[in-house]
DNA sequence: GCGGTTATGGACGATGTCGTCAAGAACGCA
DNA sequence: TGCGTTCTTGACGACATCGTCCATAACCGC
């Protein structure tokens, strides 16, 4: 029910979309809607903040285990998600949509996604170090600079996939950016055998 | 008067924007709009197209010149973009917003989108190249790609300025974006003297 | 089964919005 | 100045949208 006035507002936006609109979406009258939720703007909060809290915990979820598979979550996690956005049924992202037609002017949502934001870059930042521990990255890295800049990777695909960008273009610019993430130093022996992704 | 009309549709959206307002913004009755540019889609498509042609071309601008200054080029174009981004007054790129809230609507906005962002991809594409030619980036990698990557950075510090992210988080991405582009291989010699950024 | 309580839903008034149109202003020209 | 042409305008009709309200339905304890 929730999910069905979700999905409104994230096929038509929030000023696009009518109350009359998730009235028929959702089967309830106006008047239900009106007194369970107070009005669109508050209902809208509602539903923005469950996505929000969906998807950090989606997030952390993808992100956390065993330290020998953190750097193979963290490329899952970006290709899956340049697999995502690519698609052209892919509605993107509701968070990202919302941030940019209502941040400038709704304190609440402001507030919202940067919270989701900050809470996601926090994950990545768990994961990273999880790499560093097992010696996939240089553990003279900060985590939270590397992670600050793979979440704006990871926002940037969003945009540019729906944009319309290729699947092919996206997957290769996560490849990149986990290409260009510093390696611990060699040492002559290990230069064979140690597990590295091709890239 | 195009100026006032798109400042309008800029804030307050493309759903969020009636054109009484922009009738009251521009000055003009809504009479001249309509018969000028045939209807608020319209109207839309004709500044949306002209702020691609311009964002397109500013890009261009400061992202050609010598080969010498193709790093500091690039570097200050994301620097100030990120500066840019996280200024609480800003209202975030009228492309990233229209691309969010139109792309799946509306195949006119949806193409000139997708064109804009491969020009710009382009542009950084041809500094890239000129740093090679000066020998600031491997010799080796493919520019494509490494701008492709830098432009997905470019629109998620766009996304992450737009949902209230500081100053000094945005710029460490941009450094921790472009100290991880893939150097030329130094001989000893070199690894003294040669110019590099603090990072 | 029944009275009281709560939830529901669609009609309603007020206002907002789109796109049109006829009245009038501005302009060029003799 | 007088006249015709073009441009401009805000009032207007039709419709959409917001949020309210009350008649009705569902539910509960007894």
């Amino acid at each position: 029910m929730l999910i069905a006035a979700r999905d409104q507002f994230w096929t038509t936006g929030y000023a696009g979309t009518s109350m009359d609109a998730i009235a028929a979406a959702t089967g309830l009258g106006k008047g239900s809607l009106y007194g369970a939720f107070g009005g669109k703007r508050e209902l809208f909060h509602r539903i923005f903040g469950d996505h929000c809290d969906e998807a950090v915990q989606l997030a952390n979820h993808r992100l956390s285990g065993s330290d020998e598979q953190a750097l193979e979550r963290l490329t899952a996690y970006l290709m899956d998600h340049a697999a995502f956005s690519s698609d052209p049924r892919h509605r993107g992202c509701l968070l990202a949509k919302t941030t940019a037609e209502l941040t400038e002017h709704d304190e609440v949502v402001s507030a919202r996604s940067l919270g989701a934001f900050q809470a996601v870059q926090q994950a990545i930042t768990a994961d990273l170090e999880a790499c560093q521990r097992n010696g996939d990255i240089d553990p003279a890295a900060d985590p939270r600079q590397l992670a600050a800049l793979l979440l704006a990777v990871h926002r940037g695909i969003e945009a540019l996939g729906k944009a319309g960008t290729d699947e092919g273009t996206l997957r290769s610019i996560t490849e990149t950016a986990l290409a260009g993430l510093p390696r611990p130093a060699l040492s002559p022996a290990e230069s064979a055998g140690s597990p590295r992704r091709s890239a």
